[in-house]
DNA sequence: CCGGAATTGCTGCCCTTTCACATTATAGGC
DNA sequence: GCCTATAATGTGAAAGGGCAGCAATTCCGG
């Protein structure tokens, strides 16, 4: 994630009319130093309170909202019991998620290859796809070769 | 749903040294009357509670995560804050689901067709898939025509 | 630098889900 | 068919994530 990409996400808070808040302002820098981490709103909350302490929790959770409304994170279901939250790059289309049910890791698999099957749903049903969620769960390379061991 | 597979089930329940109580027939008898519902456990609740008002709510969050361990049900989530649950069908593979960002609708997809893209996930990340779940999030086809009237 | 409107922090509440424990019901052996 | 060990249940309460309301504060165009 370059650095340049505060300024765009900044520029499009502007541009809807949201002011730039110190505390959105760390927000995003916190969500931009840990990429790739699928931060819960806790975890989020956390790690922004070491730099400014004052911050509640509920502006983390506004924020977050107003983020995924701008498309410029996403918000995901990891079935842990809580939401956990990344950064969008600005690709149409979301990497996958492999879920490992023995360890609990979580994994991105980069293609997407969905648009074959999307275009069958739009043909046999006439939903307009905008997004998906694909999840994958089973057994992580490591949690593998310890059952076969 | 065949009513037949009522006994199977039992049986299955059964082979794993879980004992049949009236509680549990019953939220299956409701589960097996309500296919294709997507129904929530307060939903559930307060469907067998006509038929067994003593009931409690505890007792069928806990037959809805024995039935989802045994793999009889699917424990799902359309991201409207509660798990929703349905009957599986049998079958290795469960059909996607189209939820329509505007109405909340939940529209069924029969096809698969993810193997290819499974393979994939394993001979790249040696990740061993052993099911999935796939949203797609768009327009349904009445809300389609409602924008564009 | 001012003023109005958006944003924040706090607090407490809502909602779903689960826990603890005393009570009850089930299934296998006799 | 009855008895008993043991699993399962009902109740009530509480955990936990998430969010609403409100007074106080902060932002930003003019």
């Amino acid at each position: 994630m370059p650095q340049r990409a505060l300024e765009v996400i900044c520029r499009k808070l502007h541009e809807h009319d949201y002011k730039l808040t110190r505390q959105r302002q760390v927000i995003l820098e916190a969500l931009m130093e840990h990429t790739a981490c699928h931060l819960s709103a806790e975890e989020i909350y956390s790690i922004v309170k070491q730099r400014y302490p004052d911050i509640g929790l509920a502006t983390v959770y506004r924020t977050l909202e107003l983020l995924a409304e701008l498309d410029i994170l996403q918000k995901m279901d990891f079935d842990d019991g809580r939401s956990r939250y990344e950064l969008n790059d600005g690709a149409v289309h979301h990497h996958h998620h492999l879920i490992c049910v023995k360890c609990g890791r979580v994994i991105e698999f980069a293609d997407d290859l969905l648009e074959t099957l999307e275009a069958m749903v739009s043909r046999k049903t006439g939903f307009q796809v905008l997004d998906h969620h694909l999840k994958f769960y089973g057994l992580c390379g490591a949690c593998r070769t310890a059952d076969e061991g």
